[in-house]
DNA sequence: GACATATATTCCTATATAGGAATATTATGC
DNA sequence: GCATAATATTCCTATATAGGAATATATGTC
């Protein structure tokens, strides 16, 4: 199987880094012609159409045509179950114990899961 | 151009569903050995592999040997840069304004938006 | 209508997957 | 040393990119 498409969900459109910038561009909450963010991003026009093209596929934007222009407007709330996912691990940068309380955790850890290992067995 | 590696970074390693899958399952501060994690995800043993093989080349796991086991451990803080970036847009969907209001504050964006552009010039 | 502007689409290519199947590697027990 | 267990690696294939180049499709202007 090939890797899933980029357009099939927010986390594979996200995993592009011009379209993270693109995305980034449009956080000011104006629209955006696609010849803006040409000029900004410094990208080829046919590519930023093709960025814009998956990020909309997925919600992130949506556009409106205006005469011969189409504006790109961001829809931030798309990327929510990226944050939902991510926020799961919130606890292991934030909540900043010292280095060595930190470690000392880690060690107890450590052997909480020596101890409690397997949690289930592999040939139930 | 292709499309990036998967372990170019950690956006493109956790695109794959799979893969945020067994981020999951490690998430509980233990240490799993590979079966471990085939027994759970019922995703075959090469691919369980491959998959914690990613997710070790961008840092998000680290492996130990132990005996004939590998023991794979989350290292959730190589998730930062995920969260860094997405809670750029968390006012999108936190800080919820009644539907009224917000479509009210929409409306307004919309004209200074209107009344601002172009915010550069594209020939300049 | 001719022409310019704004944007999208098509065609091309190199590259890299994800999974399946088979096999290799490493460690353990006897 | 041999069988077995645990894990990784190799080989294969279908698929899908991202960008470049060229072109098509509106739309606006005179």
């Amino acid at each position: 199987m090939a890797r899933a498409a980029t357009t099939t969900d927010v986390f594979n459109a996200i995993a592009e880094p011009r379209r993270r910038e693109i995305i980034g561009l449009l956080n000011d909450g104006q629209e955006w012609a696609v010849n803006d963010v040409v000029a900004r991003v410094r990208i080829a026009q046919p590519s930023v159409s093709k960025h814009l093209g998956v990020l909309r596929e997925v919600g992130v934007v949506t556009v409106v045509k205006r005469g011969q222009h189409r504006l790109y407007r961001l829809h931030g709330a798309q990327l929510k179950p990226v944050h939902d996912w991510v926020k799961i691990y919130e606890r292991y940068w934030t909540h900043q114990l010292g280095r060595i309380k930190q470690r000392a955790e880690q060690k107890t850890m450590d052997r909480i899961a020596r101890e409690n290992k397997p949690p289930y067995d592999p040939k139930g």
